[in-house]
DNA sequence: CATGAAATTGGTAGCGCTGCCAAAAAAATC
DNA sequence: GATTTTTTTGGCAGCGCTACCAATTTCATG
C-alpha cells in the first residue's frame, strides 16, 4: 500500500485507476445509488491502493446541506457545557455529522461574532446556551435557514428547537425543600448573574418561593467572575461574616456549594445542623463527599443527545423539556 | 415535515448589487489586494443590505489550505481535555481558525475512524492525545500532509510536533517526594492504564524511582473504567482493605485522589499522618479541600494554547516541553 | 501634455465533488 | 431472437468562491 505524501489524490484519480467514471467512484463511497458487486470491489481497491481520502469540503459544496452542527458555547470550565457536547458528539459522531465549537466567555456581543463565523460554514444546525441572544444574532439566524437548538433551558419562546429544563423551577423547587425542610434564614452564594443568565433565573424562581412562604432571602452574596469552588468558599465566608444567624445557604451551582462544604468543614461548621447547604447539577464529586451535597440533577448529557437527534432526524420545531431531579444527600 | 432554506446570498449578487465584479467583492471582504475605499464602502453596503455571509466551504475548496482545526480527544468527561480545548479555541479564534472536534472514548480504532473522518474536512492540522496510534492512524496522518500536533505528553517520537510534559518524570518526580518525606510503604490507586497511557507512563515512572530507592510499590488498586471520584474512594477502601499499613498513595489523578481523600474524611484517617495521598492534575478544587491536596499541576490550558500558536504560526517540527509543577499541599 | 508607473478593477478558469440525464449493458419477457 | 424493462454506467454542468491575468483608470513626473 503506497501513500503519496502531501499530494491529495482525487475523485478523478480512484476514477481512471479503478478504470470507471467519476459518479460511479461517487457513488460507491456513499453507497448511494446502483452499482455491480464487481465494480465496487474495483472501486474500493483502487480507493485503498492510493490511499484516498474524499474531500467533503468539496462534497458539501456540490450537495445541499452540510453534515456540520455548530456549537457556539459560553465556557469549557463550566463542566455543564463539556457534558453536553459528550452527549451530543456520541450521537453527532453515529450520524456522521461533524461538531465544530466556538466559545462566548459568556459575552452576548462574542456569541453574535462567533455565530456569523459559524454561519459562514452554512451548518445544518447551530446549536446554543440558552434564550438570551442579541437582536443580531436572532436576526442573522433566523435569515440562515439552518436548524437552530438552544439548549439547557425552557424558560422562554425557543427561536426554532429548544432542550432542557426549567431554571426557574429548578430554583423554586430548591427553595420549597429547604422550606419544607424547616429552615427559615436562608441565604444564597452565587456568581456573576449578569453573564451567567441561567444561574440568574434559578435565584429568581428560588427567591420568588422564598417570598410567597414569607421567609424572604436573609443576605445574598455575588461574586464576581465565574464560578469556582475557591469562590463558593470565600463567597460563604463573607456571608456569614455578615449573617452569622443563617440556616441554609443556596449555592448558584455545584463547584460553589462544594466550597461552602469544605469552609465547613475547614472550620469545624457542622452540616446541615448548623448550616445546610444547597447546590445545583448533579456533580459525580458531589455524591462522593462524606456527606453527599444536597443538590438538583440536571440531565445535562441527556441534553446534548437530544439535541443532536432532534438535528439529525430533522424534527419539527419544538420544545423539550428534560426535567431534573432533586437529590435530598445529607447536606440540607 | 419540510424546512425550506432560505435562498443564500451569494457574492455574485452583493457584486451585483454593489455594481462591481465578483472579484473585487472578494478582495474587500477579505481585505487582501487593492481598492479604492469608495469602492469598499459600496461593497460594504451592499453586504450589509442583502445580508451576505460568506460561505467558506466554497472559500476553502477554491483557496488552499482550511483554516479548520481538527481535534481528537479521548474524552471530555476527563477536565483534561476540555481545559486543553478552552486555551486553544482562544487562540484559534483570535485567528480566525475554526475548531472541529471527536472524541474516541480513549479507544485507538475510534481514533482512526475518526481522525479519517477529520481528514476528509482538510484542516490545516489534527490536534491529538499523546503518541499511541494505531499504525493505520499515523500512516494516514503522514500522507494527509496536513500538521500534526500530538497533545500531553513529550515521552516519545512526535510526528510532526508536540506539546505537553513528561508524564514519566512526573510519576518520578511524585515517588521522589514522597520518598523525601520519610514515606515508604507506599501504594497506588488507578484507572485502566491500557487506554489511558499517560496514566499508564505516570505509573511506571512512579514505580520506577520507588524500586530505585528500595522501597517498591507495597500495593496498587486498577479499576476498571474511567477515573473518578467515586472509584478513588472505592479504590482507597480496597487497597487499605488488603493493605492496611501503608503510610502514603498516590492516585492516577487529583480526581481519584480526592476520592481517597473523601474516603479519609469519612472514616477519621488522619491526612498525613496516618496516610499520606498524593495526586496528579493541580485541579482547583484541590486548593480548595480543607487541606490542599499534595499533586503536580499540569500546564493543560497552555498546552492548548501552544500547540494553537505553532498551528497558526505555521512553526517548524518541534517538540515544547512545558514541565509540570508540584504543589506540596498539605496532604502528603 | 505626454508618458510610464502604480493603483484598481473585471473576467474567467478552476477547486473536487454531486446530481441529473442520457447511454450502455444486462436481465426479463414475449 | 426481438423487444421491453431494469440495472449500471459515464459525461458534464454547476456549487460559490479565489487566484491569476489582463484591462482599465489614476497618478507622477518631466
Amino acid at each position: 500500500m503506497e501513500f503519496k505524501h502531501q499530494a491529495t489524490v482525487t475523485l478523478a484519480e480512484v476514477a481512471d485507476a479503478a478504470g470507471v467514471g467519476e459518479s460511479t467512484v461517487s457513488r460507491v463511497l456513499r453507497n448511494h445509488g446502483s452499482f455491480s458487486g464487481k465494480t465496487r470491489d474495483r472501486v474500493m481497491a483502487a480507493v485503498e491502493r492510493l490511499g484516498y481520502v474524499p474531500n467533503r469540503i468539496a462534497g458539501t459544496l456540490a450537495s445541499t446541506g452540510s453534515r456540520l452542527v455548530a456549537f457556539v458555547i459560553p465556557s469549557l470550565s463550566n463542566i455543564v457545557f463539556p457534558d453536553v457536547l459528550r452527549g451530543a458528539s456520541a450521537i453527532l459522531e453515529e450520524n456522521r455529522y461533524q461538531a465544530v465549537f466556538s466559545v462566548t466567555d459568556y459575552d452576548p456581543e462574542k456569541e453574535e461574532a462567533l455565530a456569523a463565523a459559524m454561519l459562514a460554514w452554512r451548518p445544518a444546525a447551530v446549536m446554543l446556551a440558552g434564550y438570551e441572544h442579541t437582536e443580531g444574532t436572532v436576526k442573522m439566524l433566523r435569515a440562515s435557514g439552518c436548524r437552530i437548538v438552544e439548549m439547557l433551558d425552557v424558560d422562554g419562546d425557543a427561536l426554532d428547537m429548544a432542550v432542557g429544563f426549567s431554571n426557574r423551577a429548578a430554583g423554586r423547587e430548591s427553595a420549597a425543600f429547604l422550606l419544607r425542610r424547616g429552615y427559615r434564614r436562608i441565604g444564597y452564594v452565587g456568581h456573576d448573574l449578569n453573564r451567567d443568565t441561567r444561574a440568574g433565573k434559578r435565584f429568581s424562581g428560588f427567591c420568588e418561593t422564598l417570598g410567597a412562604h414569607d421567609a424572604p432571602l436573609a443576605d445574598r452574596e455575588i461574586l464576581a467572575g465565574a464560578s469556582s469552588v475557591e469562590n463558593g468558599r470565600l463567597g460563604l465566608e463573607r456571608l456569614l461574616a455578615r449573617t452569622p444567624d443563617l440556616d441554609a445557604v443556596y449555592f448558584s451551582n455545584d463547584d460553589m456549594a462544594l466550597g461552602g462544604y469544605f469552609h465547613c468543614l475547614a472550620r469545624g461548621i457542622s452540616i446541615p445542623a448548623q448550616l445546610a447547604i444547597f447546590g445545583y447539577n448533579g456533580l459525580d464529586i458531589g455524591r462522593a463527599t462524606p456527606q453527599p451535597l444536597s443538590t438538583i440533577r440536571t440531565p445535562r448529557v441527556a441534553t446534548g443527545q437530544v439535541a443532536a437527534q432532534l438535528v439529525v432526524t430533522n424534527a419539527p420545531p419544538q420544545v423539550v423539556d428534560l426535567g431534573f431531579e432533586l437529590i435530598e444527600g445529607a447536606t440540607a
